[in-house]
DNA sequence: GAGAAAACTGGGAGCGCTCCCAACGGGTTG
DNA sequence: CAACCCGTTGGGAGCGCTCCCAGTTTTCTC
């Protein structure tokens, strides 16, 4: 009843160095795969670690390698969009499916208030996490800049603006709302109305300008901005702007939305106010989301690899962490559009 | 040239301490708000805290506290669920408000298979979170009692079955059965069917029994079981589900289904075989997620409050970190039935 | 104003690991 | 056969913190 340790103690290197009948570095080696190790002393060691069922303990590790083995995954969106987009998920089911074979964790941080921004500086400030993953910015969001200044290695999800020097990776956005916009005026519509994403969003703005590049490689000729009214990725802001943009332009016959949610609103109103879809006014939506499956009538889409984005800025971050003075890099991932029966 | 600490070096204890003329224990007291310490000395090291931009390093504190500071939120669901279901991230927002106000972090853990599984096992021994949040279990689930026997604070949101040991919070997905089953018998519907969910969950069987039972205190005779039929909470899945009821029961005229999911997929399947809803068959779904408010018509859904649900189980999980020899608590979270168009 | 109690304070010990260096042994080489 | 080399090994030092105890100072009590 001496220096006994108190039973349910997790077993050390050290027991298991006294174990095996090594020292303390050999185990060390072994558990680290370093190599420089007798075949002998590994075997050793191996079912000595075996027998005690020895875990190394992370916090311990964590002190002398300064190095955390997690990263976070930062969301700065207001509640209704997290709560109605399915892009988010998707997003974290790809950030997890690249995680899996290696043992870095996943650290959830939602950034909603300024209490729960002040909450993450200091959760960096701690170096909790060996990188970070930014979904979803804004062009004056001052996150991107405060990581930079902190050294820790950052991958953004979308970007701040086309000339963002940070690693990211993003749909091509700007191509597939050409795509949509373009098969919109291939089917011989003449007004192809747009309802933007948040202009202080690069999304929103990129969709934007495919909007105009379609209507300018078709037409030789600008599109018309009396039929862009900008949304907020939100449900009622495309009822709204679709509102609005029927009183504008009662000709409009097909609209663009950047974003499902949003032309869900869109749909909504159209019916209301007894325009039929497709026949009338065709739309397309962006997303490719389980919304567009359920709109009626079913929602024609641009799809972007949501997940693959997950595991793209995963893949690029651990990268990063791994050698943190290599070049940034930056990644655009192909969209396509959906057919079903809104055009 | 010599012991000069490299510069970027973050401030320790020690240099707080230094800087504020008092020893390490004192700033350590300060930090962590222990009581004991005069008002000069306090002031003094808060002064030099701010003057270092001091943060506590958390590996080391882990280190000798043997706490981590941080909670895991454990998924285990397929690909498809998490994809499909906004509960999840209802969840997801609950645990994160609750979880604002503290210094604790949350992990996420999708669990999709063997290899992930493993994963959170090595994760679990070695102590790298304080508590477990694991969502939806299935009722041959292995994870309960594998957390159970490394004596780690859990709470399940859902239970394996109505004598769950553990902490748990669930739905009153009983009484809200019930009250959907009841309101459709309400309105004269003389043939209630229902879609379960998988009956190898405890949402399923007991939304089943809800719907037994609203039979039997209506009419007071047992349901007619040819109306039940099992889903698998997938859109496909209430699809074919209603095709069999449908063959089984061509009278029917009315349908609780146990995920506002499958109710979309049996909407689509009574849409196809002309049966018209809500004048021919009437639907309640359960969830009262955002597909409730895009089907066509809109979906009468049994509410559960999922992001009090994530609030609450978080709570629950909170108290029993900080004293693990209180008893396990179980919640029930009431259900609400929100009118739509097909009832 | 002496003695005792209470309020504070400093710093040693130690958490479990990695890093690194000195030491060891056996095989080569000139 | 001495000098050397290389693969391997053990273990000291130290990461930054909390815990705790032995002082030291202040306050209280009679």
């Amino acid at each position: 009843m001496s220096s006994r340790k108190r039973p349910g103690q997790r077993p050390t290197l050290e027991a298991v160095a006294r174990l095996a009948g090594v020292g303390r570095g050999t185990v060390s080696r072994v558990v680290n795969g370093s190599p420089g190790v007798s075949a002998k002393a590994r075997t050793a060691v191996e079912a000595a670690i075996a027998e005690l069922k020895y875990v190394p303990n992370p916090a311990a590790r964590s002190l002398v390698t300064s190095r955390t083995d997690s990263i976070a995954l930062v969301i700065p969106e207001s509640e209704s969009r997290l709560a109605a987009e399915p892009y988010f998920s998707a997003v974290i089911r790809g950030v997890s499916t690249e995680l899996a074979d290696t043992e870095m964790q996943l650290l959830l941080i939602l950034v909603r208030n300024q209490r729960e921004l002040d909450r993450l500086t200091r959760f960096v400030e701690a170096q909790r996490v060996d990188g970070v993953l930014l979904v979803s910015v804004h062009r004056d969001d001052p996150l991107p800049a405060f990581l930079e200044k902190m050294q820790i290695p950052t991958v953004l999800a979308g970007r701040r603006s086309p000339g963002e020097p940070l690693s990211h990776v993003h749909s091509d956005n700007l191509g597939g709302a050409a795509q949509a916009v373009r098969h919109l005026l291939g089917q011989g519509r003449r007004a192809v109305a747009t309802i933007t994403g948040p202009l202080d969003m690069d999304v929103g703005r990129s969709r934007l300008q495919g909007w105009r590049d379609a209507h300018l490689e078709a037409g030789g000729r600008r599109a018309d901005e009396s039929l862009a009214v900008s949304g907020d990725f939100t449900e009622e802001g495309g009822r709204a702007a679709m509102r609005e943009l029927l009183e504008r332009r009662p000709d409009l016959d097909a609209v663009f939305a950047a974003s499902d949610v949003m032309a869900a609103g869109a749909l909504t109103e159209l019916r209301e106010r007894g325009r039929r879809v497709p026949a009338d006014v065709a739309v397309i939506g962006f997303d490719d989301s389980i919304i567009a499956r359920h709109t009626v009538p079913p929602l024609t889409s641009v799809n972007q690899p949501s997940e693959d984005l997950g595991r793209a800025i995963t893949r690029l971050l651990l990268d990063e962490i791994d050698d943190p003075s290599r070049p940034r890099r930056q990644l655009t991932l192909p969209t396509t559009l959906v057919h079903r029966l809104t055009t």
